[in-house]
DNA sequence: CCAAAAGTGTTTTTCGTACACCCATGT
DNA sequence: ACATGGGTGTACGAAAAACACTTTTGG
């Protein structure tokens, strides 16, 4: 069967930037192509957007293709439209910032690289990676975009860390906790931590509002 | 001749917010449809995007049709992708925001309307609309960003006017004059205005850099 | 009782905002 | 000489950054 149309017609993919913080180490999904062009390469994990799909659905699913995902944060980056970008045909592509919690996809649709050492991708995914850092650094002036890396419930340390694993940067403890609790509307869960030789820690949640 | 694929395929667009300012008045450049769907309305200009066409030049195109414009300022807004957002097919479209001096597009491909009275849009174009406003003042932070909307000599004076109608608000001038020089880098002309019966005041450029 | 992380206010510095007067030109 | 916008520095207040000690638990 095809399809036709006419004048010719792009194709529209989105792909998809996955972020997630293990300990101090953040990490992008990435996937090993199997067919040309750039087979072996490592790349963004991406779809073809569904002819009655929304953009953001096509995202979702690009990540879901294995097993589900509740409640990720999802942000639309750029279109990336360069003639050449793909040697096939005209792909214009639609691309997304995903922050998971450190728990998320621990197998699947492919496997997490430290950010660092994801160069040399496929496509201009490259350049789609360099720009969703930069959106990133961005949108975390406010520290409530960031809370999506932290687990469900975490301790005030816990978001210290994560924070200052993502900005490379140390915060003052007393003053992270200020700004923190004033941009972000925090609960207390009531429980605390356990396990440690120390003294417990409280947990928090974020407020679903 | 018709064009065939092998699964279907989206057509996309290219959309621009173009807005310039005139005196004190934000206005943006819309163009009244002849054609269904929504004809007779009011619609952003845009352009399908060539199959070998940059999405930025396709946005330049879509203000172009009736003569060439120079050094304009083009910052992406975002896609969007709604599967109904036309009616006819598939469409998703690429905005754009461009920033224009007074001077440009004095009669063309549309007619300049005052943003205010910008409503009712074909298509999703109000909510393009909206948030390309939104864009355009989270950018305005850094007051480089709204320098194309000033000629290419202007005053101090004139370039506070310009942020005071861009951010309707009011500025202290000392303020403004540290935080302007502070931010933009601008060089003196050695001219000064002429005309007005008072002290002449000198023409700033900004730095091509 | 010691180690290790949790929890909690005050001071200092920095940045943004408010404010007032004299100057140069054209009429 | 006067009316009109052009040009310039300082003083105050709010917000961010720096800073140290006491508390609780497990070993």
């Amino acid at each position: 069967m095809t399809f036709s149309y006419d004048y010719p017609h792009p194709a529209v993919t989105v792909d998809v930037v996955a972020l997630r913080l293990q300990e101090i180490d953040l990490q992008v999904l990435l996937t090993r192509r199997d067919h040309q062009p750039y087979a072996g390469k490592w790349a963004l994990p991406g779809s073809f957007v569904g002819i009655d799909e929304d953009l953001a659905i096509a995202a979702k699913r690009a990540l879901q293709q294995k097993g589900a995902l509740t409640g990720l944060s999802l942000t639309q980056i750029a279109a990336f439209g360069k003639p050449d970008r793909d040697p096939r045909e005209r792909v214009i592509s639609i691309a997304y910032l995903a922050i998971l919690p450190p728990s998320a996809i621990e197998e699947g649709i492919g496997t997490w690289v430290t950010l660092g050492r994801a160069c040399n991708l496929a496509f201009d995914h490259s350049i789609i990676l360099k720009r969703a850092r930069e959106v990133m650094l961005e949108k975390l002036d406010r520290l409530s975009w960031g809370l999506p890396f932290l687990p469900k419930e975490f301790t005030l340390l816990q978001a210290q860390s994560t924070f200052e694993a993502l900005l490379d940067r140390s915060f003052d403890k007393r003053n992270f906790q200020k700004k923190l609790f004033d941009s972000c509307d925090l609960e207390d869960t009531g429980y605390v931590t356990s396990g440690g030789s120390h003294r417990p820690a409280r947990l928090y949640r974020t407020v679903s509002a």
